[in-house]
DNA sequence: AAATAGTTTAACTAATTGGTTAAAATAAGC
DNA sequence: GCTTATTTTAACCAATTAGTTAAACTATTT
């Protein structure tokens, strides 16, 4: 019976990590790469293993199976995503720089951690049933928080008042879309000047939503 | 040697796709719904007969194999939608009517045929890499035709300037999002009133992306 | 109605895949 | 240094999977 390494994270684990969490890192690694490119089922277990040196039965040793490492994979990545924008948004002061760094951060943090985006749009497409709680709840920390960004900027009468889910829809989804196009926008090499560079989207998106919360309501023509 | 039904579209062939299109038809719609729920690995063919009722040899008959099935669901799918779309910009009149058709027409279609975002985020996911030429395509029309709309839009003295391609983003990724994240939405039915319509979500997002082009320049502050 | 071409069927196969096992190797505790 | 617990290894297995085959069946043409 093994226990696995990362079922719990108490100092005593932590400690025990540090020696022996060589081999568990670089499976977790690999395997991130390799659920973000082919997804769940299209990773296979015994490529794994060849991309990453690392035995079979040690990732079953450390992991106990397929799905229990996909967990840890998307608990991981979501977490190295959704933290330091929340810090980041806990450190700016008025709703509208929170507002400007959730778009900035969350942009950042996604495009470095590109497996992010992958790993989100898949799971959004098979409905979020394969998505671990732990991962999820990452997200709605990300809309929760967005949720008290333009509530209170709407209380201050700096914001209009606008869906947050549709908000959120609009970062997190326009930012997935590029971040994720970026390989099919790179085998068009003529288009590559034209297309947007990551901080350029992020300007334009932040304008765009900002425009919304600020400006005076649009009359229908 | 059995000849592809669907390899030509000559009047002849659809003449005799009328008699023996059935089962064809009726493989490409659950290939369809199983592509989009499970993914091109996900779907094992032996269900895709299952839940069909078609034979296992008469899937190949008819497609030859697993990926030239998934190429001719995707070109379909991605036809299905951005055929309508094009069109009713077409007809519109003015840059921001057919700024409005077009998200309008997109959200529409894209949330009837809820397969082709969830097909589109895999795609994304994956690179692009699977993606079949004519289904890419499509894309590149919509691009193309919202690229038209807003130079036009520009030229024309109402329109700031903006990148399409961030645009599109925008309209596609929001909407993409929220479409396939209805069954993630459903399973918690305490939030399910505060949860935003397709309806309040085409207004908002409209609304957003109009309100950029629209309204003069946000200072920074 | 006979011949021909197109379509569907059930049974089969070769290869892949997730997962196991027991032993070898390494590190830790005493 | 010896014992014990943890970690890695190679070989193995049962189940699944995409794809095949040849025969049966159904239309179409002449």
């Amino acid at each position: 019976m093994p226990k696995h390494a990362l079922s719990l994270d108490t100092a005593a684990t932590r400690v025990k990590a540090k020696k022996t969490g060589k081999t568990a890192q670089r499976i977790l690694q690999i395997a991130t790469e390799m659920f973000a490119e082919k997804g769940f089922e299209g990773t296979i277990m015994d490529e794994l293993c060849q991309r990453s040196g690392v035995n079979k039965a040690s990732i079953y040793y450390h992991f106990g199976d397929k799905i229990r490492l996909y967990d840890s994979t998307l608990t991981h990545l979501f977490k190295r995503v959704a933290d330091p924008v929340l810090q980041a948004v806990a450190q700016a002061e008025t709703p509208l720089q929170k507002l400007r760094v959730f778009i900035e951060v969350f942009a950042r943090n996604a495009s470095q951690t590109h497996a992010m985006p992958a790993v989100l749009m898949r799971e959004f497409a098979s409905g979020g049933i394969h998505m671990p709680t732990p991962a999820r709840e990452q997200m709605q920390r990300l809309l929760f928080a967005l949720k008290i960004i333009l509530s209170s900027g709407h209380q201050q009468g700096v914001f209009k008042q606008t869906d947050p889910l549709t908000t959120q829809f609009m970062i997190v989804g326009t930012l997935c879309f590029f971040i994720s196009s970026e390989p099919m926008r790179e085998a068009i090499p003529a288009e590559k000047k034209l297309d947007p560079t990551l901080d350029e989207i992020v300007i334009q998106l932040t304008r765009t939503i900002e425009s919304a919360l600020l400006s005076p309501t649009i009359e229908n023509t």
